[in-house]
DNA sequence: TCTATTATTATACAAATGTATAATTATCGA
DNA sequence: TCGATAATTATACATTTGTATAATAATAGA
């Protein structure tokens, strides 16, 4: 017996940042803002509460990187699926449609993380400039998708109603993800990505419905 | 000098309730829920921190009680001004749309209460209850406005169309209420009751914009 | 194999928080 | 005018929180 066990393994620094900034997601999402303490964190990880420090030199810091990681994750599982694949620009659309209202990006779990960084958008600029970069980065990829999705009907838009057709039609994926997520119960099995396919068509002007002309 | 000035005055009840929620939605719009702690609500509301136990036997309470007044006053500041006047139900479902979309309803201040409450509804079964009574009174609202204005317009729906016009419509104005409010700068002045005009219109087939027959 | 580095743990600390209880005092009715 | 009631203040307390510092030990490189 001269050898005992290690007591701790020294993990590589971005693994460990990883786990930190997955623990502290995994928090907000089950027990809100005010569940996600230091100590809640660091048992989360698998790490003693000082070690957060090291790697992260004020909660805050660690709020932020965590906040930032999921908004790049959630605009990624949304805009991942219609990339790359040869289809049609009205079948990505309609893609980019259903799958922001399908899980995992709309359930109560996403909706609570949203809510309880939200919270913290209001008085901190780091965050402010985070928010709107995501959210710019999405409505803009909104966007490009509807004005090919025109062009390729043959109804080009011109810029300032391709602005208008991208803040609406991202209000209703919006709306019907914060219903759908703030209150499942509400509706019925794919009824959201139904809506949503029908209210983006009626707006943009084209039937979404209708598979198309797959390329 | 026998008579010296009283050192606190004694209010009716609900005058005091009244004060200590209006300070506590105060709190958590400009400084989030971590900011409404019962010695701000109660230095706010120009009183000790005593007596918030008074009359809220504990602080989940009076932020139910908040939750509460707070949803009951939105709804009302949308739906008051489409009730009672004479105008076609076009106009009236006109209305509710564009009152939703600007201040005071479609504020920052409106946003950052609706988040930090949100935050609360995911792990209180009684918050959640407020919250969704709430979004059915909401909804069905609006839902009655827009089958009144398609049977004036000659194009009744079927519940299960009308049912869906409601979600998607709810969805359209929750979204632009949402992007406007957190991220203001984003938008021109009256854009946003514009766009949410212009695709409320599409989805339910009126042209909302057309003023319409004054009756 | 040994040593320096630093990742990690262990402990401490002051501030803030929700709640509880005791002490006052404004105010109403007799 | 005076005493009873309860609205309000004043004080106390145990916990939790974020942060800071000291102690330990895993691990890479000489």
């Amino acid at each position: 017996m001269s050898e005992s066990a290690p007591k701790f393994r020294r993990e590589p620094a971005e693994h460990r940042k990883e786990a930190l900034i997955q623990a502290t997601i995994s928090l907000v999402a089950e027990r809100g803002v005010a569940g996600a303490t230091v100590r809640e964190i660091a048992k989360q990880a698998e790490v003693t509460q000082g070690l957060i420090r090291h790697y992260f030199s004020t909660k805050e810091e660690l709020i932020m990187a965590a906040f930032e990681h999921h908004m790049r994750h959630m605009t990624n599982l949304t805009a991942a699926p219609v990339a790359g694949i040869h289809i049609s620009h009205k079948a990505r659309l309609a893609a980019f449609v259903v799958t922001g209202l399908k899980p995992p990006v709309a359930t109560p779990r996403f909706i609570s993380l949203w809510a309880g960084f939200l919270n913290k958008v209001r008085n901190d600029a780091q965050m402010r400039v985070i928010h709107e970069k995501t959210y710019y980065d999405f409505r803009d990829r909104l966007e490009a998708l509807i004005k090919n999705a025109l062009i390729e009907a043959n109804k080009p838009a011109t810029p300032t109603q391709l602005r208008r057709l991208a803040i609406a039609c991202n209000a209703v994926i919006d709306g019907l993800w914060l219903e759908g997520g703030a209150l499942p119960s509400a509706f019925k099995p794919n009824e959201l990505p139904e809506i949503g396919l029908a209210s983006v068509g009626a707006i943009v002007g084209l039937d979404l419905d209708d598979p198309g002309d797959l390329s």
